[in-house]
DNA sequence: TATATTTGTGTATGCAATACGCATAAGTCT
DNA sequence: AGACTTATGCGTATTGCATACACAAATATA
């Protein structure tokens, strides 16, 4: 079986700080594209699952390990996406909560770094279509899956949830209805501690219960949330 | 740069006959798994993307061309779903309209042949896994994308149309909901011509408006299909 | 001519998304 | 201390869409 064809693994990983998107790139070390950012990611090992790479990759090039993963895309319809030789990358689609969001540069990188989405620099390989294609599915999986809790901390603020959902999906969001909204589903539960932001009402924190979201999943309950 | 993985690329390809969803099979004609059935897919030439792959490898083993193709998921995590060594496949889900249901057995085949769903054969690797994978795909996005005129002749009866949805998504469906739903749309058009089934009103035939509906949905407007 | 069969249409109801106003609990400024 | 600012927290009216449901029309068959 001949067959010259390399499978490597890409991750976009997403993170949520200062009421922004951002994303995790490398610096690449080595070959033509030394110096230019991309994705992490790297090359498969023969007895190692596709997964499991994946996390491997994390961990060496940014010492970090994500809260949700799952595939996005295989790229490996443009035979020479990579310069150096024929591959195929399957991409992966992450997101990393806020107190994980410390990276360890490493061995594969000269740099491990968090780029706003909307200020990326010049990118490897094919890498900014992938990025489009993630920031999508993001977008679009926000609006019936509670995905929006693996963005941020543990306990939250409700003005930080609805924050995120207006920054990731781009508009305007009234306050009152999502918060009905988001409650309605009951997977939101109040804690006791308040929190003093700057000046005005203290804020109630707010946890997301997994568990129960498991629970009522299984039970086959939808989580659309639909916005003016 | 050693890595010994191959990439092969595999299609669920979709039927709709005699009010059953079909999914195409080949009898595999080498190697250990001879005599089973298996989803119609190979190996991806090093020059050749991999859409190209799989519209190849469709033509080659039964002579069959789509009327739609895109990717479904790759399938890599198991080290050993192929026996012989290590392969990642990247399944590729497809349907066909009646008109082109016609199957040619070739090379690569003993045999290629159409099976419902519901009564599937013994299959080959991890196949069986795939095609659940699929039918779910399909399911899903039967209700908000106007996919199911693909399974469909050019021009079919509304009831052809309310049958399809109730068999692929395995529920009831009212007859007058659905038809004022499906026309809201305004991507399906009335033709001229009537048709008599065997007793009864004879019926109008319709047509589904394909470039109507890319119109529409470049301007961001959506064709989600809810049901009791 | 009557009966069975399939297509085609209209209307009432209920629930969920939207729009919107105001009270509350802090800090800040004078 | 009181007035003002800022952000949170809650309730209600409206509207649009999905659901439930019944009868007329056009043909074949007995």
């Amino acid at each position: 079986m001949k067959q010259n064809i390399k499978v490597a693994v890409d991750a976009i990983v997403f993170g949520y700080s200062n009421n922004q998107l951002m994303v995790l790139l490398i610096r690449r070390k080595y070959g033509e594209q030394k110096g230019q950012w991309a994705l992490p990611g790297g090359f498969v090992k023969d007895d190692e699952g596709l997964d499991t790479a994946v996390v491997r990759e994390l961990q060496e090039e940014a010492g970090i390990s994500v809260s949700f993963l799952e595939q996005l895309y295989t790229f490996g319809d443009q035979v020479d996406r990579d310069p150096r030789f024929r591959v195929i990358s399957v991409a992966y689609f992450a997101l990393v909560n806020p107190s994980r969001l410390v990276l360890k540069a490493d061995t594969d990188a000269d740099d491990a770094q968090w780029f706003p989405v909307q200020e990326l620099p010049v990118l490897a390989f094919d890498h900014a279509d992938i990025i489009r294609m993630a920031v999508a599915r993001l977008q679009s999986k926000l609006k019936y899956q509670p995905i929006g809790f693996d963005l941020l901390p543990e306990q939250f603020l409700f003005s930080d949830l609805e924050q995120l959902y207006a920054t990731i999906l781009n508009q305007d969001i009234d306050r009152r209805n999502f918060r009905k909204k988001i409650l309605s589903l009951g997977v939101v539960e109040e804690t006791t501690q308040k929190v003093q932001q700057q000046s005005g009402r203290p804020a109630m924190l707010f946890r997301f219960n997994k568990r129960k979201y498991q629970k009522l999943q299984k039970e086959g309950i939808s989580f659309e949330i639909k916005f003016a």
